[in-house]
RNA sequence: GCGCCCGUAGCUCAGCUGGAUAGAGCAUCGGACUUCUAAUCCGGGGGUCGCAGGUUCGAAUCCUGCCGGGCGUACCA
């Protein structure tokens, strides 16, 4: 509906400028907005945008678009209102045209092409394969998955990826904790372990049934690499495990492994070597970042030849640009927020525009239970997993209380909300309003109530308040859709869908949808039709499920 | 110290590429079930948008300074 206002007003535009003779200002971005509902359907400001540039005061301009517009079949009214907004009604025929969009589309319905099909990376969770998902993962996996369902939708060509950092000192001491544990279990003496979680315990045990006790007494060289290997492979399983019943899927789990034995990161440092971006001091080559807002400059190859985290993840980074990704959505939590400056400017030396890596940060996760709030930072200890939550909630609301937060703000994971089968509880809010939909199918059906095809109803039956309400919430959504992708945020879609339930809702409260009156009957079918639609992919999108019983 | 995020109703938060009387959910108060699921609906009360300046026709939104909270400040990953 807003790019249909928007077309009529660039045409109006046309048509005041040549009969003035003047030239057709260019139309930047002026808003087309859904105003209180007394103002009327739809709003925009154009006119206060463009008033000083067409050299007359917003209202005069106004009130000549009014004039123009007026003339559009499909709009009922249009007045000019306050500093010189114009508000416009859209007749009710119009709205309930929608109706056969959505019915035609169906599971489609909310697809746009605004993406271009251009080819997006989104890169998420990347959680270090040294212990299990916390609950902070979780919030960045339900992020990152949605985003990129929701481009998908938007028409970009959406790639998923996992970075795995099975690399370095960490994954040494990941070996040598489970070299303790299994030296602990067969009752030798060991050191106390780098990584103490008990799940360390489980795979010492697995790993003594794999190699045997014999394998504790072959020299570190050996043990310490097989260990790590075994331990980063079970844990990585687990993560894998995790991450399936979250509903989160990658089409790569990428190696920062595989960037070492390919000695890409070498090649890429290399390659940055006599640029105005490197230099040598203290026997190390430094990348210049400072000039990008970055602290300091920073280290990319130590001066004894190892290369440094930064510079495996320039090359990661290379690699994604060099697959043709032109976009790169990197989902990181809050804590990395000082790597975005680096990044930037790694882009940068590789001679990309840096706009194309967006980081997005995911804000820390607290727990709220029983009144009490659990801060979940790496300091306090206090260590609450993915799949705890996910057993303890489900996954519908888990993923649904990530995602209604803005990442950037600091989440209250309620979980004893989360948790109510009842109203309270937002995400059975939206799921109810389904359920009930799908029953009066049900009901319909046991009715011997004949389903009609769009073209076949009588529309003007849909034109009540609340059919009205509902309908235009409901052509809103490929809008939401559209916008979430291009602000790179998931969250407006839960206050979206909360507000289709409640429009939905009031318009179940407030009438009868299989009646003796069969021909309303039908009509309202097709609302009710459209309605699933709308919540069952709006909730896809989200990654929560849409039941027909609850 | 410096950098990033946050500070909006009792609580949790939207709104922040400037626009009309600042919104939602929960909580609270008052109403509505012989009906396709009351897991619902209808209504009321509740705000110096952290503080102080500035920019302008107009500021919760932009700028500056301060206050409060979180996070980060490695030749670790």
């Amino acid at each position: 509906m807003k790019e249909e206002i928007r077309e009529s007003i660039g045409l109006a535009l046309e048509r005041i400028s040549s009969s003035e003779n003047i030239e057709t200002p260019k139309l930047d971005h002026f808003e087309v907005s859904i105003p209180k509902e007394e103002f009327g359907d739809l709003s925009t400001n154009i006119a206060m945008i463009l008033a000083s540039r067409m050299k007359t005061n917003p209202r005069a301009l106004a009130e000549k678009l009014v004039n123009e517009l007026a003339g559009e079949p499909y709009i009922s009214s249009v007045k000019v209102a306050g500093p010189g907004f114009i508000n416009i009604t859209v007749t009710p025929s119009r709205w309930i045209d929608y109706l056969g969009d959505i019915l035609s589309q169906k599971e489609n319905y909310g697809k746009t092409k605004t993406g271009k099909n251009e080819k997006v990376m989104v890169e998420f969770v990347s959680a270090n394969p040294t212990g299990p998902l916390h609950i902070g993962h979780g919030r960045g996996a339900a992020v990152g998955d949605a985003l990129a369902r929701i481009l998908s939708w938007a028409g970009y060509d959406v790639y998923r990826e996992y970075y795995i950092n099975d690399v370095g000192l960490q994954m040494e001491n990941l070996g040598r904790s489970t070299i303790a544990r299994a030296r602990e279990l067969l009752g030798r003496p060991f050191e106390e372990p780098a990584y103490k979680g008990k799940y360390i315990k489980n795979i010492a045990s697995d790993f003594i049934k794999r190699y045997g006790e014999e394998i504790l007494d072959s020299p570190q060289e050996k043990a310490v690499p097989t260990a790590s290997k075994f331990t980063g492979t079970a844990i990585l399983d687990t993560i894998r495990k995790d991450l399936d019943d979250f509903r989160v899927s990658f089409d790569e789990w990428f190696s920062e492994k595989s960037l070492h034995d390919a000695d890409e990161i070498n090649k890429v440092i290399n390659s940055f070597l006599g640029s105005k971006d490197i230099y040598e001091q203290d026997g190390a080559m430094w990348l210049k970042t400072e000039s990008a807002g970055d602290e300091k400059d920073r280290v990319v190859r130590r001066a004894n030849g190892i290369t440094t985290y930064l510079a495996a993840d320039i090359a990661y980074h290379k690699n994604k640009l060099d697959r043709g990704f032109s976009k790169l959505i990197d989902i990181w939590g809050a804590d990395h927020h000082g790597y975005i400056p680096r990044m930037k400017a790694s882009v940068s030396a590789l001679g990309h525009d840096p706009k194309k890596l967006s980081p997005i940060l995911v804000q820390m996760v607290s727990l709220k239970r029983g009144g009490k709030t659990i801060s979940m930072s790496t300091r306090g200890g206090v260590f609450v997993t993915l799949r705890e939550i996910i057993d303890e909630v489900g996954v519908d609301a888990t993923r649904y209380f990530f995602l209604m937060r803005s990442s950037d703000s600091h989440l209250d994971f309620d979980v004893d909300l989360a948790k109510k089968r009842s109203d309270e509880n937002p995400v059975f809010y939206i799921q109810y309003a389904h359920a009930r939909c799908a029953n009066i199918f049900v009901t319909a059906k046991e009715r011997e109530i004949e389903t009609k095809k769009f073209n076949e109803i009588d529309k003007s039956l849909l034109e009540g308040k609340y059919e009205l309400r509902l309908i235009k919430k409901l052509a809103q959504f490929p809008d939401v859709v559209a916008s979430c992708a291009e602000s790179l945020q998931p969250h407006p879609i839960t206050q979206y869908l909360t507000d289709v339930a409640s429009s939905y809702h009031s318009f179940y409260h407030n009438n009868r949808v299989v009646t003796d009156d069969i021909k309303l009957s039908q009509a309202r079918l097709a609302l009710i039709e459209s309605t699933m639609i709308v919540l069952k992919n709006g909730l896809s999108l989200l990654g929560v499920s849409a039941p027909d019983r609850m």
